[in-house]
DNA sequence: AACGTAACCGCAAACGTTTGTAATTTATTT
DNA sequence: AAATAAATTACAAACGTTTGCGGTTACGTT
C-alpha cells in the first residue's frame, strides 16, 4: 500500500485531483489559491508527511543558497568557532553552509573545491591549507566569478577579498609584552613562509625588536608546518643554541602547545626560564601558563 | 559572447551538433560511442571548463550518496576527530558527508535534521544534543526507514544501531585507577542524566567503589551540562563539602578542564590535594597534569 | 545485390520542482 | 440576462541530467 519512496507534490495533486502547480503554489503560500483548496492541500501534505525535495527546487531556481566553507581542520578551536559564526551569519541571511576539512592537504583542498562546485555552492569561504603551493584551483574560481573570501590563512598572490585581523600589529604588541616583561633574547616559532599571516606576524615581531633596540637574529626564527613532530624538533633546536632564548613568540596555539611539551620534556620551566606568548586563544589556554591572546573575530558574511 | 551561466551538456552538444545523450555517455566513458566523437567531446568539455551539475545528477538518480552527520559541537577534539574518521570511511565508500553542529540545542538539532532530509541525505550519523529531551524527530527518521546510527551521545529510549565503547567498563577502570593510587573519598562529575553514556559511566564508577569496599554517596555525584559556568559551580560545591573528595572522575575533558580551572582558582593542587581522571583524551591533555584517558575509536561507517 | 549484424547515435521520457500563460470558474456590473 | 472583470486553477515548458529503445549507418556474408 505505502510505497517507501518519498511523497512528492504530484502524489498530493493526484489524491486531491488537482494540478501540481496548484499544490506547489499552495505550499508556498502564494496568494492566488482559494483558501479551501489551500487548507485541504496543507492538511494532506501534513498527513502524508510531505518533504519538499530541495534538489529539485534548487535545480529549477539555479540557486542553492549555499556557501562552501573550507578549512584546514576543525579540531582547532579557532576554526570551529569561526565556523560557528559563519553558520550563524549565513542562517541569518537565509543561506546554509557546507563545510569540509582539507587536513592541510593541497590535493584535498582541490578536490573539495571541485566537489562543492559540482554541488553548485554559490560562494566560498576558504582558509588555505598549509601546503597549498599553487593557487590555480583558486584562480579558477575567480575566473568563474564565484564569490570568494579568504580568511586567516591567506596569500597575497591572490586578488580576492580577505578577512583578517591586523596580524602585524598583534604580533608587535605580543612581542612588546614579552620585552617589557624583561625578556632579552627573543625567538619566534613561525608558520610556513608562504602563508602571509605568518609573514605579517613575523614583521610585527621584527618591528617590536627594533623599536626596543634589540637586534633581529635569523637563527632565532624558525618555520614550522603545524605538526607536532616538526614543531618539537624546531623548539629543541632553538633551545640548544649557544644562548637560548628567554622569550618565545609562537604563531598559533598548536605550535605553542607542542613547544611547551618539548620544553617540559627538557625540564625547562615556563615562564621562569622562558616566557611564551601565542596566538588564537584556545579555550584550554586558561589552564596553562598565562599566555596572551588575540581574539580574532571574523564574524563576517559575504553578501551574495 | 560568453554568458556567465555555467556551461551544460547541452552547450557542448550544440557546438558539436550532436545530441545531449551522446555527450552524456561520452563524458561518462560509456562504451558505445565512437573514439573520435568521444575525444572531441572530452576535448571541448575541457576547453569550455564544463562542470557537471550534481543537483541534476542526483535528481534523476534519486541518489545523493551523501550522509549527514550531526554533532553537538565540533570544537571538542573528540567530535572533530571522529568526523575525520567518518569522512575518511565515507569517501572510501564513495559517499560524501555533510556536517552540522547543534550547539547542544534541541531546536537546532531538529531543524538541521529537517534541512538534511530536504537535501536528500541517505543516512544519518547523530550524536544527540545535550538538551534533546524528546526523540520524536529521531523517531520520524526511523519511521521513514532512513538509515541512522547514534554515537557517543545516545539514549536507550531509541531502538537504533549505536556505536559506542564500553563506557561502564572504562569508567570502572578509571575509578579503580584512582582508588589504587590512594584516593579514599571519590567524587564524580557526571553529564546530564538523560544521556545514557553518562549513566553508563556512573554505573562503572559505582561498581568500582563497591568492589573496593567503598560506599557510594550521592552527595559526591553531580550532573553538569557541559557548560563551563555550570561545571565550575558544581566543582566548587563539591569541594566545599565537609569532607571534600580527594579524587574526581569527570565525564569529559571539557568538564575536567573547567573543574581544574575552578580548583586552581581556589588554590587546590592537582594531583597533590585531589587526583583527577577524565575521558576522551583531548590532545592538549598531555600538557596538563597526567590525566588518564580512554580513546574512543568509532572509525565506523554504515553501509546504507 | 540483398541481407544480417554490429557499432554508433538520437529521441524522448523521467526525476520533482517552479512559473508564465492560458483556460476555466465565479462574481460583478449593466 | 448578458457581458465583462476578477479570481482560481490547469497546462506545459523549463532546470541539467540519465537511460531505454528505436533509428542510422557501415560493414562483412552469402
Amino acid at each position: 500500500m505505502n510505497k517507501n519512496t518519498p511523497v512528492t507534490i504530484k502524489d498530493i495533486a493526484l489524491v486531491l485531483n488537482i494540478s501540481v502547480s496548484t499544490v506547489s503554489r499552495a505550499l508556498r503560500g502564494m496568494p492566488e489559491i482559494h483558501p479551501d483548496t489551500k487548507n485541504a492541500i496543507l492538511k494532506l501534505a501534513e498527513e502524508m508527511d510531505y518533504q519538499p525535495n530541495q534538489l529539485a527546487k534548487n535545480l529549477v531556481g539555479n540557486r542553492t543558497k549555499t556557501i562552501g566553507v573550507i578549512v584546514p581542520t576543525l579540531s582547532y578551536y579557532f576554526f570551529s568557532s569561526v565556523l560557528n559564526s559563519i553558520e550563524e551569519a549565513a542562517m541569518q541571511a537565509g543561506y546554509s553552509v557546507i563545510v569540509c576539512q582539507t587536513n592541510e592537504s593541497y590535493l584535498r583542498e582541490k578536490a573539495q573545491i571541485q566537489n562543492m562546485l559540482n554541488s553548485q555552492v554559490e560562494g566560498f569561504i576558504i582558509s588555505l591549507a598549509c601546503d597549498s603551493y599553487d593557487y590555480e584551483h583558486i584562480n579558477r574560481l575567480i575566473r568563474k566569478q564565484i564569490p570568494l573570501v579568504l580568511f586567516d590563512r591567506y596569500t597575497d598572490k591572490l586578488e580576492v577579498s580577505k578577512v583578517i585581523v591586523d596580524n602585524k600589529q598583534a604580533a608587535f604588541k605580543a612581542t612588546c609584552h614579552l620585552i617589557e616583561n624583561g625578556c632579552k633574547k627573543l625567538s619566534c616559532l613561525a608558520g610556513p613562509p608562504h602563508l602571509e599571516i605568518s609573514n605579517q606576524r613575523l614583521e610585527g615581531f621584527k618591528e617590536a625588536l627594533s623599536s626596543h633596540g634589540l637586534l633581529y637574529d635569523e637563527r632565532y626564527v624558525s618555520h614550522s608546518d603545524f605538526t607536532q613532530e616538526n614543531t618539537i624538533i624546531q623548539a629543541n633546536n632553538m633551545m640548544s643554541l649557544a644562548v637560548p632564548p628567554d622569550g618565545i613568540l609562537t604563531m598559533s596555539d598548536r605550535i605553542a602547545f607542542s613547544t611547551m611539551y618539548a620544553l617540559k620534556q627538557k625540564g625547562i620551566k615556563i615562564p621562569e626560564d622562558v616566557a611564551m606568548v601565542s596566538f588564537n586563544n584556545e579555550p584550554t589556554c586558561m589552564y596553562l601558563t598565562p599566555s596572551l591572546t588575540s581574539v580574532n573575530q571574523p564574524i563576517r558574511e559575504m553578501g551574495t
